[in-house]
DNA sequence: CATGGGATTGACT
DNA sequence: GTCAATCCCATGC
C-alpha cells in the first residue's frame, strides 16, 4: 500500500462530539505526515472533568490547545523526552483530547524504520511516544489544524468496520476506573500492556460436577 | 526563583 | 521485574 488510497481529511465537527465518542470513532482512522502515514488502532480520551487530563487544572499556557476549538493537533513533551499527538475533540472552551497511542503503518515505512533505528513494523508504531518519532511528529505542530495542516487525520478510505475494544487508560494514577483507552480487537499493532484479549476458551468448557440426587 | 512530577521508552537484572 | 534519561510547566515560597 505506498499510494495514498486515503479518504477526505476528517472536518472539526467530527472533533466537537463527546470525546470518548470521538476517541471511539478515531480508531481506524488514518494519520498522514509527509510520506508516512498509519491507520490508528489505539485512543485514549481525556476530559476536563477528570484529573488525569491535562486541562483539570483550568487554562493556562500548557493547556491552551486543550480549551481551543475541536480539530487541532496538541501535541506536548512527555518525560521530557517524547512528544505524544492528541486530537482537540468537544466544543471551544471544553478541555477535552484523544491521545493517540498506536497506528498500524500503512506508508512511509521505511521512513518509519530509518527514524526508529528497527526493522519489525509491529514496533514501529506501537506505543504514544514511538508513533510520533516513527512520523517524525513534533513539538511544532501543537495547535495546527489536523485538516488542513502538515499533519492530517483521514477518514478510512474503505470501512475496516473492526470491533474496538474499551479497556482502563496506560500509564496514568489518577481515574484509572474509567475505561477510555479504545483499542481495534485482536491488533497486533497496539502497545503494551495489551487489553484483555477477547477469551476463547482454550480447550472445552470443564464439566459441571452438578450432585445429581434421584428425584 | 526552586522544586517536583509526569498520558514513556529502551536498556538492563 | 527495575531504572534513568530529560524538558516543560504548575505550584509554592
Amino acid at each position: 500500500m505506498s499510494r495514498r488510497g486515503l479518504g477526505p481529511p476528517i472536518e472539526a465537527g467530527f472533533f466537537a462530539a463527546p470525546v470518548t465518542e470521538v476517541a471511539r470513532a478515531l480508531v481506524g482512522c488514518v494519520v498522514a505526515h509527509g510520506e508516512t502515514a498509519g491507520v490508528i488502532v489505539e485512543t485514549e480520551a481525556y476530559h476536563d472533568s477528570e484529573p488525569a487530563c491535562h486541562a483539570y487544572v483550568g487554562l493556562t499556557p500548557r493547556t491552551r490547545t486543550l480549551f481551543g476549538p475541536p480539530g487541532l493537533a496538541y501535541v506536548y513533551r512527555s518525560y521530557g523526552i517524547h512528544a505524544l499527538l492528541n486530537a482537540v475533540a468537544e466544543p471551544e472552551g471544553i478541555g477535552a483530547a484523544v491521545l493517540i497511542r498506536a497506528l498500524e503503518p500503512i506508508s512511509g515505512v521505511e521512513a518509519m524504520r530509518r527514524r526508529r533505528g528497527l526493522a519489525r513494523v509491529e514496533a514501529l508504531c506501537s506505543g504514544p511516544g514511538k508513533l510520533t518519532q516513527a512520523l517524525g511528529v513534533g513539538l511544532e505542530l501543537n495547535g495546527s489544524d489536523l485538516a488542513s495542516g502538515a499533519l492530517r487525520f483521514h477518514s478510512p478510505s474503505r470501512s475496516a468496520g473492526v470491533p474496538v475494544v474499551s479497556a482502563r487508560r496506560v500509564g496514568i494514577t489518577k481515574a484509572t476506573e474509567l475505561r477510555w483507552r479504545f483499542c481495534a480487537a485482536g491488533s497486533r499493532f497496539v502497545s503494551s500492556p495489551r487489553p484483555e484479549p477477547a477469551r476463547r476458551p482454550r480447550r472445552a468448557a470443564p464439566p459441571q460436577v452438578v450432585p445429581v440426587r434421584a428425584g
